[in-house]
This record gives structure tokens, C-alpha cells and sequence, in this order.
DNA sequence: ATAAGTTTTCAAATTATACTGAAAGTTCGA
DNA sequence: TCGAACTTTCAGTATAATTTGAAAACTTAT
């Protein structure tokens, strides 16, 4: 296979991908773009290889780098802004999970805290079920927050190296 | 607060969160609502409930159980169908994951794994980062997978305990 | 100061996704 | 075998998300 056929099929899948993440096409796209991409891009070199708007380009680019995936690059002796992604997979993934860790999950425990108390009689079924379940969710969304804090404060080998002596 | 507005505000929260993960508004909130349910439900307590279509929910109802959340049960003596949620969070948890998994990092592996074996000289950089990014990916989402089916059929405390033992 | 180069914004258009509702299909008891 | 009860399907409709493109707002260099 030529390499801008396997680019092009990674950018593709890498977009279909991101929309079963609730990623939009184009940002994900975008950021395939740039992870395989040696050296900085314009927003005019992404529009030409993305075939997309140039206000597009610009809304998503902010997006990502408000997700902190994407750097703005300044060449100097260039008028033109460049961007570029991290590479290292590791910190792409721990710097996701931080962010949704911050956007949605932490979030999400704040409201489970403020529904288990409700007023009721813990002997209705209703009532005890509902409780349960919102307990149950929120234990579990506690735990996953701390383990995940910890993963993105770590180094990869290191944790790599903690998840085998758990599973060997 | 009363428990009628509580479940309202899971339901509904429940949904807004499904749609940041790919997962539809409707689909997310039968699951909520099955979840805090005692009891099984059948399709028009839900259609009451959510106020959504028959038709909304015959569907969103088949997803979720071919995603192995919601069961089918049949009250002797009834004719209709009645619904039911697993509520065991760690189980709902790691149904998700082996879905997941086998719906999309599987294949995506795979598609990785094909796009490797470019042409082309690993002295141009080009070449070289798109392979670099692709192995990188690969490799991180190997060891992703492998972690995952470990955490599908393990048991809850087992795991827990385990991570104690890296994180502390 | 100004003009060319560049980035940002956002209303309108487009596209993708989800939902409805009625008709068709199925099941089951009498 | 019939028909009432119930479930499924899917074309059409509605809603939501994304994209465009052109105008406005910047940002230098001279």
C-alpha cells in the first residue's frame, strides 16, 4: 500500500472511530492528520488534505487545543500560525482522560452526591432502589476517579509495569 | 427532595451524559429508568415514563439488550413483555467494556495492523512518523485490550484489591 | 496610518441522527 | 381458525449537529 492511501484510510477510520466516542468527524480527523504529520501544519494545509472549510478547520483546531492535544507553532520569519499534535500515545490518552475526568465525570459524581438524598421511606422499594443504584454508580465512579488520577499523573512503564504484577 | 423529581434529574442527567459517549439520548434514559426500577417495565410504562413513541422505544429496548444491559422477562400469567436492568454497576461496567471492545478497538487493531506494512523508504520522514504513530497506537491499544479482557472476567473485589497493590 | 495577510466569528445551509405513528407482523387463547 | 393483544418495522418527519463562507476583527510590516 502507498502511504497516502493508508494515510487517507487512517484519517477516515480514525474520524468513524471518534463519532462512536461522541468525537466529531472533522476534529478527529484533524487530529489523525496531525499525529502522523512529521512537521507543523497551517489551517490551509489541513483544509487542502481534509477537504474541509476553513472556518471548520479553525473551530475544531481550538477545540483541540482546549483538549490539549494540538500546540500552536510559531515559525519565526513566518506570518502564518502552524499547529502540531503530541505523538507519544501515552500522554495523547492520559491527557484525554484528564479532561474528561474533569468535563464529565467529576461533574456527574456531583449530582449522584446530591440525589442520594432524597426524603422517603428506605423501606419502599422505590425508594431503596433508586438509592441503591445511585450509591452503587457513584462508589463505582469514585474508585475509577482515583485510579485514573493516578494514571495520568504516571509514568507509562511504570504503570505498565504495576498492571503486570496484578495480572500475571 | 421527593423521589419522583430525583429520578427525573438521573434520567434526564443520565441522558445528556450518554450523548458526550455516542450512546443516543433515548437509549441512555430507558437504561437509567430500568435501572432505578424495582421492578420489570413493560414498553408502555416506558413510552408513559419517558414520554417517547412505541416505536422509539421497541428500538432503543433492542440495542440495549443486544448490548446485553437489558433483559426480556416473561410474568407467568401475563401477556405482555416485561423489561428489566442488570443493576450490579460492575457488571453493567464490564459488559460495556467487552462490547466495546469487540465492536470497535478489535477491529480497529486490526485495520492498524494492516496499515503497517506500508511501501516506501523509513528514511523519509513521512513514511516514518505515519509508522511510528501507527505502531505507537497499536502497541498502546494491545496492551489496552489485553488489560481490558482481564478486568471483563475478573471479579469486582479481586480487581479492586489488585489495584490497591499498584496505587498504594 | 494603512493595507495586505491572516484568523475568528456566526447566521444560514447542509447533513446526520433520532423519533413518530400507523400499518404489517406475530402470538396466543378460545 | 379467528381475532384481540401485543410487537416490530420503516417511510416520513423532526431535531440536532456539523459545516460553510463571507464579513469582521485582528496583526504585523512598512
Amino acid at each position: 500500500m502507498k502511504l497516502t492511501e493508508a494515510k487517507q484510510q487512517f484519517i477516515s477510520s480514525w474520524g468513524a472511530f471518534g463519532t462512536h466516542w461522541g468525537i466529531n468527524r472533522t476534529m478527529a480527523q484533524i487530529h489523525a492528520l496531525l499525529m502522523v504529520s512529521p512537521d507543523p501544519l497551517t489551517q490551509d494545509d489541513v483544509m487542502a488534505q481534509l477537504d474541509v472549510s476553513r472556518g471548520n478547520v479553525n473551530m475544531n483546531m481550538r477545540d483541540l487545543i482546549s483538549w490539549g492535544l494540538v500546540d500552536r507553532v510559531i515559525l519565526s520569519g513566518e506570518r502564518k500560525e502552524y499547529f502540531t499534535a503530541e505523538k507519544d500515545i501515552w500522554k495523547v490518552a492520559t491527557q484525554i482522560i484528564q479532561e474528561r475526568k474533569k468535563r464529565e465525570l467529576e461533574p456527574m459524581l456531583k449530582l449522584l452526591a446530591h440525589l442520594e438524598n432524597i426524603e422517603g421511606d428506605k423501606k419502599d422499594k422505590e425508594v431503596k432502589q433508586f438509592v441503591d443504584t445511585i450509591a452503587g454508580i457513584r462508589k463505582f465512579g469514585k474508585q475509577a476517579d482515583q485510579m485514573l488520577s493516578v494514571m495520568v499523573k504516571a509514568d507509562e512503564s511504570w504503570f505498565l509495569a504495576g498492571l503486570l504484577k496484578i495480572f500475571k
